[in-house]
DNA sequence: CGGCATCCGCCCAGATACTG
DNA sequence: CAGTATCTGGGCGGATGCCG
């Protein structure tokens, strides 16, 4: 087998990494990692989800295998989603990713005001 | 200070997701990783990667503190992209990611083919 | 409750041309 | 080489309405 090389086009682990890059996918999957949820309570705990985005999201969730939908006949009916082992490993791999937004984020900040606060024109020279 | 919370519309850790989320930045940051950079290179090792989008990346994470951008005054102009000290920090904890893509790629790929080819009324049921 | 279908506006990204 | 400027179209995502 080839190396996997995401910085091939056609390289599935491009597929892969399209899809972490969605806006919500992340924070869908930190929540799931603490255990099953709702469709209505995850989007109430997502700010600013909006119910197609959630839905269209856990769809791609579920067909990458991250995720199960499990339907019970209830009236109304719940449904619930919860990671498959697959999605709890990716969970883990992008705890510190989380960790570190929370620990450097007032960093990042920083370095806008500074770089916005600048003159215009100047440029790093050497 | 208030916990930050990355679920909330106006937390700053929101932010940071979101430039992770940018379909291009990991695969950047991933390069640069193993050192300095030019425009040019970086253009030809990311496939389907447009100058534009790779100006525009780069400039985001310049503007975030994560990469530094040094101009060479050669005929013609030499321009050179590096990681910050706080953009190694960020690389480090995006390895976990890039390496499950490459270790589970397989099976995120096998399930959409199950998905895929499943009846498409079906349901999981409980 | 947990969706899907439809419509639509707006932004993003590509293509192209030009510049220091 | 390393960009910026401008135009343009397609798609993403929000809003609304309907359904099991």
């Amino acid at each position: 087998m080839l190396l996997p090389n995401p910085y091939s086009a056609d390289c599935p682990t491009r597929q892969v990494l399209d899809r972490i890059a969605d806006k919500w996918t992340v924070l869908v999957l930190g929540l799931l990692e603490a255990g099953p949820r709702r469709f209505n309570r995850l989007r109430r705990e997502v700010e600013g989800l909006s119910q197609k985005m959630l839905a269209q999201t856990l769809r791609g969730l579920e067909r990458d295998g991250l995720v199960t939908r499990t339907a019970f006949a209830t009236v109304p009916v719940t449904v619930e989603y919860a990671l498959t082992p697959l999605g709890r490993t990716l969970a883990a791999a992008l705890r510190p990713l989380i960790d570190w937004a929370e620990a450097r984020f007032g960093e990042v900040a920083a370095a806008q005001r500074a770089y916005d606060a600048r003159d215009p024109g100047r440029d790093q020279a050497a």
